[in-house]
DNA sequence: AGCCAGGTTTGGC
DNA sequence: GCCAAACATGGC
């Protein structure tokens, strides 16, 4: 990897990294869009740009003091070939490691990943695009980057004043009072961003207490924004997938057990595994 | 019309 | 603790 400076923007070559497959196609993100081939989002504040460049990436505006955090946030620490090489005789691991390669699992803002898979539950993921563009649009603060206007998610303390009503009107349905309710506790004192020192299980336990984050969208939050790999997400298209490609683990009643056995089976890189069988699953890559 | 979507909550055993 | 039903919305 190198990381050099090509005018005011960081640019990061000599790395695998697809950005339309990791910030938009593979469902992990819901806040960036794409305009005339850049990517653009709103991270910590900041509206940022990315642009795929040859054998890598650049961004911009990128403060030096960030580079680390920019290189966590597209988790290029961690060493994807090396998984493949372990996986490589698995037949269906092996095989979505080929398929998707340059697809990383990010780690983003927790409050925005949050956001993102309260809205996600029991839903498609057009939709969920839509709804979490939709949070931004009507109650977050806009910032201007090369002519356009993008907006951040509100923040708890906005997000907390906003009537329920307001966001059934917009379509959230039956969520508006699980946004609402977790940004009043988020913005009363609840910890999120102290999750990330704890312990899977701890940052897991604490998480759920939230209104509308059950074991799925708390596993979302640590493997997508905490950097807690071992989180192992099972929505229905992993239910599917564990149980035609694992028969062994066909018997096991509950998603709960499901998600259990693959943690056991993969240990901490278990979500990194997931998210490519995932995407593999969903998008008819590999037969189900 | 009925089923599905990156589920969670609630109430009944 | 396990299980079923209810929950909003939009696409097919």
């Amino acid at each position: 990897m190198n990381v050099t400076w090509r005018g005011d923007a960081l640019c990061i070559t000599g790395i695998s990294f697809d950005a339309q497959l990791t910030l938009i196609d593979s469902a992990q993100s819901f806040t960036w869009r794409e305009h005339e081939g850049v990517y653009y989002n709103v991270i910590g504040g900041e509206a940022v740009a990315l642009s795929p460049v040859a054998g890598g990436v650049q961004l911009y505006p990128v403060a030096e003091e960030h580079i680390e955090d920019v290189l966590c946030y597209l988790d290029l620490l961690r060493d994807y070939d090396a998984l493949g090489r372990k996986y490589a005789a698995h037949p269906q691991i092996g095989r979505a490691l080929d398929l998707l390669p340059g697809l990383r699992v990010l780690n983003q803002p927790v409050w925005d990943t949050l956001l993102s898979f309260i809205i996600s539950a029991n839903n498609n993921v057009p939709r969920i695009r839509r709804l979490v563009w939709l949070l931004g649009e009507h109650h977050g603060a806009p910032r201007m980057l090369d002519g356009l206007v993008l907006r951040a998610l509100p923040t708890a303390e906005a997000l907390a004043q906003v009537p329920q009503q307001a966001l059934r009107e917009l379509g959230f349905g039956y969520r508006a009072p699980f946004l609402v309710d977790t940004a009043r506790m988020v913005a009363s004192g609840f910890p999120l961003d102290a999750l990330r020192d704890l312990s899977y299980d701890e940052a897991h336990r604490r998480l759920v207490q939230l209104p509308g984050v059950g074991d799925k969208v708390a596993d979302c939050v640590q493997l997508f924004s905490l950097g807690q790999a071992e989180a192992f997400p099972v929505d229905v298209w992993v239910d599917r997938l564990m149980r035609a490609w694992f028969p062994e683990m066909n018997h096991l009643k509950t998603r709960a057990a499901l998600q259990a056995a693959a943690r056991k089976q993969f240990g901490p890189d278990a979500g990194i595994i997931q998210q490519f069988l995932f995407h593999c699953a969903r998008c008819g890559l590999m037969e189900v």
